[in-house]
DNA sequence: ATGGTCGTCCCACGA
């Protein structure tokens, strides 16, 4: 089966990207960042005429999160204890045997702001979520977009981004805390190499020169881990007219 | 020239 993560900036927007994509790949779970829609706004007819059912946690003008699935999401939670936030950046659900999270994570800004000390905290009390998540649901997926560039190899230009947000040390170091609770970056199970990216900012030609950051990733539990048949991203909706600055990232379970 | 683009909503703000 295929799951994908993909940080849309507006579904408004980009409902035909999507429905062109998901035509093409075929995925059997693919989870929305950035939707920008108030729930009573959110396109459930266009997504069932496309074969999917969902489950949505929107917001009108920023983040709100979504999950598209062949199978009816279930057990869906989209606040998280500790965490009374009225940003909409998180959706649990369970979708056959697999229990998927989905995550927005806050973007920071720049290291040092206030923006930023949000994220260092958000990021800790989703930590704690996930590790009951976990203890709760051994098939476990995390994805969504990190905001995090987990190393060096998934930055275009390291030095230019130097302990900048996206990149620093404190943000790096939150993401090994939340991998180490049982969890794989799944790209990097299958790629080792540098240059491979998820986003390229709007300005600057960046996705033309290939000026990007792997930020949107797919995080799979140790007991998926025998699972994995492969891991990819498709930057093909990135080339589209008018597209999302993210292009979608994939992971291929054994059914 | 110290920006450069989008999306949302009306004027900047967030990314």
């Amino acid at each position: 089966m295929k799951i994908a993560t993909w940080n849309v900036n507006s579904l408004g927007v980009r409902l035909p990207h999507v429905e062109q994509w998901c035509r093409d790949v075929r995925p059997d779970v693919l989870a929305l960042q950035e939707t920008k829609l108030e729930d009573g706004r959110f396109p459930v007819a266009a997504v069932e005429a496309l074969g999917y059912r969902c489950a949505f946690s929107g917001q009108k003008t920023y983040n709100g999160v979504a999950l598209l699935a062949r199978q009816a999401p279930r057990e869906v939670l989209t606040d998280i204890p500790g965490l009374d936030d009225a940003q909409r950046r998180i959706l649990a659900a369970t979708v056959g045997d697999l229990r998927v999270v989905n995550l927005y994570v806050v973007n920071g800004q720049a290291v040092g702001s206030d923006k930023f000390a949000y994220k260092l905290d958000w990021l800790r009390k989703v930590t704690a979520f996930l590790a009951e998540e976990l203890r709760r649901h051994p098939r476990l997926i995390v994805l969504g977009d990190f905001n995090i560039a987990p190393d060096d190899r998934d930055v275009h230009d390291p030095e230019t981004w130097r302990e900048q947000v996206l990149c620093s040390t404190p943000e790096r170091e939150a993401l090994k805390r939340l991998l180490a609770l049982g969890l794989v970056d799944s790209f990097r199970q299958f790629v080792d190499g540098a240059g491979h990216y998820s986003w390229w900012d709007y300005r600057q030609g960046a996705f033309r020169r290939n000026m990007g950051l792997r930020i949107d990733l797919i995080l799979a539990s140790e007991a998926l881990r025998p699972s994995l048949k492969a891991a990819a991203i498709d930057r093909t909706p990135r080339t589209w007219e008018r597209p999302s600055d993210h292009a979608p990232a994939l992971l291929e379970l054994a059914a």
